[in-house]
DNA sequence: GCCGATTTGTCCGTATGTATC
DNA sequence: CGATACATACGGACAAATCGG
């Protein structure tokens, strides 16, 4: 009876559950933008807890861009809505997760759906030993209707066994993480911009005048065993790509 | 994510200096690729400090991606050596710093230097409030003589007086901060991509039958006072274009 | 410029929960 | 089941930065 992944309502724990509420209070505008927060000695009254989960919560606010901390002052909002749907750093999310959030239609159509063994081209590429066995997927991904993600999906088949089209249609990750029971952990990810191949332009809609390229995001994605079981590269149509991150600098 | 400027070795705090060296033995193999390291109490006994601090530390890795962490099995090492081919982006870095940390030579042209009021269009595309004081320029990045970054700034005339030419050309930041003793903060960005312009075309000499687009960093930034003093719209060639980035898989 | 109050940053010790083997 | 290892939580102490008097 563990997590499902959807789920709104996971018994999380204390500093996780601290972070929701105050971050739902910075979004509903409970803290003004660019105010303070109440101190942490305030917080800690608050939520009755120690300093250290108030710390915790308010370290994960700090890496989403929602609070800035500053020594001697105080804890600062300076969240600022944003209009369009995006990818953000930091975190790992399936297409279906991200639709949901973003309160939008998603659906996926598998394109191809093949089994493979990985040549030496495909390994330099992928990062998969020469030989591994391998499921190869072609998806398109839509969201409301509108083609805008053309996947090339890699799994390896040793750690993901039992893929089918019918899975890949609906959440690979869900089979994944409720199926198989396997932890995902991490994912590597570049960005980087290439040039339309002929598959895109006949998936993806888009008019060869307007846009010659796409924004592309390879990633090798790993779970608990450290296995590298995924590599995926997604191309995304450019007039709907918008990627978000928040840096934060280190000071001496 | 990514650390300090100029000087390499300040006596920073422990769980810092503990990040560090735990780091280096991971790029020097001192730790095997996919081996567990020492359990939290063996480095809390090598490191003589506390569980905390040492948590803090592989914190830090887990976020950098080098190590991934695994309930009840340990914590592994999952450091590969990145094919450091082109210009890479992380943590806010500027021009200068990232030239020297990738052992190239970078240069900066100053195009364009002038003063200029918020209007309407302005203070909606960069997100100062209109009729503010700015600086606006444009600068051309080199990396080994070839111009690959394209850059419009906004400054607040207000948080960054006395801005010159010669400033610009060789690194703002470090004006900022070593001279106004200003502390940089945090830096909200955007990744998209976006048509080329005629000003692209003309300074970073692409072949426009070659690639029609390129891609865009817009940031923010901000400082300790909470005030957005930079706005900054990167125009990266797409073919050096290159942006990493460690997704971790919450349990939402 | 100094001092004290407030607030965040760092560090320590301990206890308990939970996952792996 | 027990041993080990990481995850969460609590409490206390002192340092460092900010701000107002």
């Amino acid at each position: 009876m563990k997590f499902e992944i959807g789920s709104e309502f996971m018994p999380k724990s204390k500093y996780q559950n601290i972070y929701k509420d105050i971050k739902l209070k910075i979004e509903s505008d409970e803290y003004a933008y660019q105010e303070l927060l109440p101190s942490e000695n305030t917080l800690i009254q608050e939520y009755s807890c120690s300093r250290n989960t108030i710390r915790r919560a308010l370290a994960k606010l700090v890496v989403d861009g929602y609070v800035q901390t500053i020594q001697g002052k105080g804890v600062r909002n300076i969240f600022q809505p944003v209009e369009q749907t995006s990818y953000t750093i930091g975190g790992i999310e399936s297409f279906k997760e991200s639709s949901i959030r973003n309160h939008k239609i998603g659906t996926t159509k598998v394109l191809c759906f093949t089994e493979l063994a990985a040549d030496k081209k495909i390994a330099s590429r992928t990062g998969f030993p020469v030989g591994s066995e391998l499921y190869y997927l072609q998806r398109l991904h839509l969201l409301d209707g509108k083609a805008l993600i053309l996947n090339h999906n890699y799994f390896l088949k040793s750690a993901v066994p039992g893929l089918t089209p019918e899975i890949a249609e609906n959440s690979i990750y869900e089979y994944i993480e409720n199926t198989l029971h396997m932890t995902i952990v991490n994912s590597k990810r570049i960005v980087t911009v290439e040039k339309i191949t002929q598959i895109d332009e006949k998936y993806l809609e888009m008019d060869f005048e307007d846009y010659n390229c796409l924004a592309v995001i390879s990633s090798q994605t790993y779970n608990s065993d450290g296995v590298m079981f995924e590599y995926t590269q997604s191309r995304h149509r450019p007039d709907y790509f918008h990627f978000q991150d928040n840096a934060i600098r280190k000071t001496t």
